[in-house]
DNA sequence: GGTATAAACGGACAGCTGTCCGAGAAAAAG
DNA sequence: CTTTTTCTCGGACAGCTGTCCGTTTATACC
């Protein structure tokens, strides 16, 4: 369509000064009754609001920010859209971030898009940065020396042992232990490991707080643990479990309570056990990560670790925020959140 | 901090005349380098180029799009993050815009919160919003007149009937039907609904198609089909399903076929039966709607109908982007799904 | 070393906003 | 009707970008 003369109305209204002409006003005098200046009869404010409503004219929010305005807007990395527990850190992040005036900008970090993901946020002039999943090490840390460079904040959720990143993380270990404990508690003594590594990596990881738990009663992990990861690909989903739980099965001296590495492995070792004709609880434990509806759904239900999730999002939109025009601190802040234990009907004594 | 001299290095590149400063060069030269004008020396070039892989500097998007630049920004209106298949929509959608170079801007829209929602949009100046999922029907119909009336390109995913909107609805009546036709084969003749609605209120709907399906075999749907919805508080989740299921064990001429709204309230319903010692297939079947994960999870797994998501998202973006640029169309165009039954352990012959 | 050419410089402008300010118009007061 | 007060008008500017263009400086050629 061929631009419209500065008399005419224009086709839509995209301007303060295509508004203003809608209304019939100096942009000048518009702009003022926008802004709440004071001088302004309350005719001309009362006509600007309702031409206002009938058109829902926003002005330009990229010009404001141009003029200093605060973006207010929040740039999220996400590894994917499909793990269910960091969709729900998403969401609650979303809704934490949406209660302080920020909007979300969401991107899909898959490895190697990380540099552009950032360019992007960067470029848009975003007030943090959050990263929620797993991602390549070098890529991350390469990542946030690029926002410090620029001053913009940033926290990493559940990707524990960056340098100079603020982080907070779940503390899988102290979960882990619990259920160990747990299961100790029972007359558990021969633990099966599903997709659950034998060597911790870091202080907070899962094997690390199997063996504190073994070790705190005297026991050792080398002999009470079994893992047969090496045996199938390795996919952490139902299936996996599933195909896991068919080799345990055969196994001479087989463990009688089993940790999944989240709740999928963990119904799917459940499943497979089923399959070959044990029951759950009475011949065998089970026990998953995550605490995702799933486990309430299935017979048993299952015990399972919840991560709090409501807390590390907090604590992330806390010290995310809390860097906000404040010079970024010297130190990394790791904030850890330590997981509650849910117990189901998965788990049982030991048949004597 | 006190601004820094003109002279001196700023603290952060943030525009374009601080990344020049930075690099020894006129503002004017590095923006032809950015630009890739000819007329360069490639030793320049390489300085620039060099420079900005080290600093990371990205031009301000918001001036960028002054300039005349397209924002390249998608809405997306979600009603909740917490509806798995909603989810899996976003994650999709997400995908494929990115694929065509478009970033998602995704916020939830809460009742009562859709105005301000897509005039944060429209202040954004996004190139066009989705709306995913069920809304105020008022609600969502003010919000695309106000998008039309600012020439915002729009598609609503999901949600049927809405006049003057491009939408993409799933065929939940041909879902239906595939259902009740492949009961029927089985040999079922009264069948529980659970969580459906009995009266149709479009030709897409569930009750629609089990009725169609009913009547194309000449059975009447009123002494086919019973609900018991009215017992319970409905949620459309795990235990509504399980707590139907209790209350139709107890009833006279139970139907032997059980229809969920949705797969958690099936597998709810499943359990509840199983809890009741009633086994399925062989004393009753039950079908789940969606094709989530868990519908692989549950012994036995289930019945359930897929809803084509892919083919959902695709055709929300074609319908989307082809709006842009061009003026709006005057009809509203809607493109219907046809969904795809996933047969599963939860359904069998009756028992004769 | 002188000149022709290539390249960088730097001022100007548009795009949209909010703010300031002097000038002009409308309304109120006398 | 005149004077005073109260509003509105409209031009200017900054903020950042890309582009244009005349000017100055660096390079290359003879």
């Amino acid at each position: 369509m061929p631009p419209p003369r500065k008399s005419e109305a224009p086709a839509f209204i995209r301007s303060t000064a295509d508004f203003a002409r809608h209304v019939g006003l100096a942009r000048t005098t518009v702009s003022r009754v926008l802004n709440g200046q004071p001088g302004l009869k309350q005719k001309t404010i009362d006509r600007v609001q309702k031409a206002l409503a009938e058109t829902g004219f926003t002005p330009n929010a990229h010009a404001l920010h141009l003029k200093g305005k605060r973006t207010s807007m929040i740039g999220i990395c996400v590894e994917d859209l499909a793990t269910p527990p960091a969709l729900r850190k998403l969401a609650m992040l979303q809704r934490v971030l949406r209660a302080r005036g920020f909007s979300s900008l969401i991107e899909v970090c898959t490895p190697g898009a990380g540099r552009d993901v950032v360019r992007h946020f960067q470029s848009l002039r975003v007030e943090g940065v959050v990263f929620i999943g797993h991602f390549l090490r070098e890529e991350i840390e390469a990542r946030i020396a690029e926002l410090n460079a620029h001053g913009t904040p940033h926290v990493v959720v559940d990707h524990f042992g960056l340098r100079n990143a603020h982080t907070v993380a779940l503390d899988r270990a102290a979960g882990m232990a619990a259920v160990v404990e747990h299961l100790l508690d029972l007359g558990h003594r021969r633990f099966g490991l599903l997709g659950i590594g034998k060597g911790p990596v870091s202080r907070i990881d899962r094997p690390t707080g199997v063996q504190a738990a073994l070790r705190g009663r005297r026991l050792d992990p080398a002999t009470c643990t079994v893992t047969l990861d090496h045996l199938h690909e390795r996919k952490n989903d139902f299936d996996f479990g599933r195909r896991l739980a068919a080799s345990f099965v055969a196994l001479p001296d087989r463990p009688t309570a089993f940790l999944g590495l989240n709740d999928e492995i963990a119904i799917g070792a459940q499943r497979g056990f089923q399959e070959a004709g044990l029951r759950v609880p009475r011949d065998l434990s089970v026990t998953g990560f995550n605490n995702q509806d799933i486990c309430q759904m299935t017979s048993p239900t299952l015990t399972t670790v919840d991560q709090g999730i409501e807390a590390t999002v907090e604590a992330a939109a806390e010290l995310l925020l809390a860097q906000l025009g404040k010079p970024l601190p010297a130190r990394p802040v790791v904030r850890t959140i330590v997981p509650r234990l849910v117990l189901g009907e998965s788990t049982g004594p030991v048949r004597g």
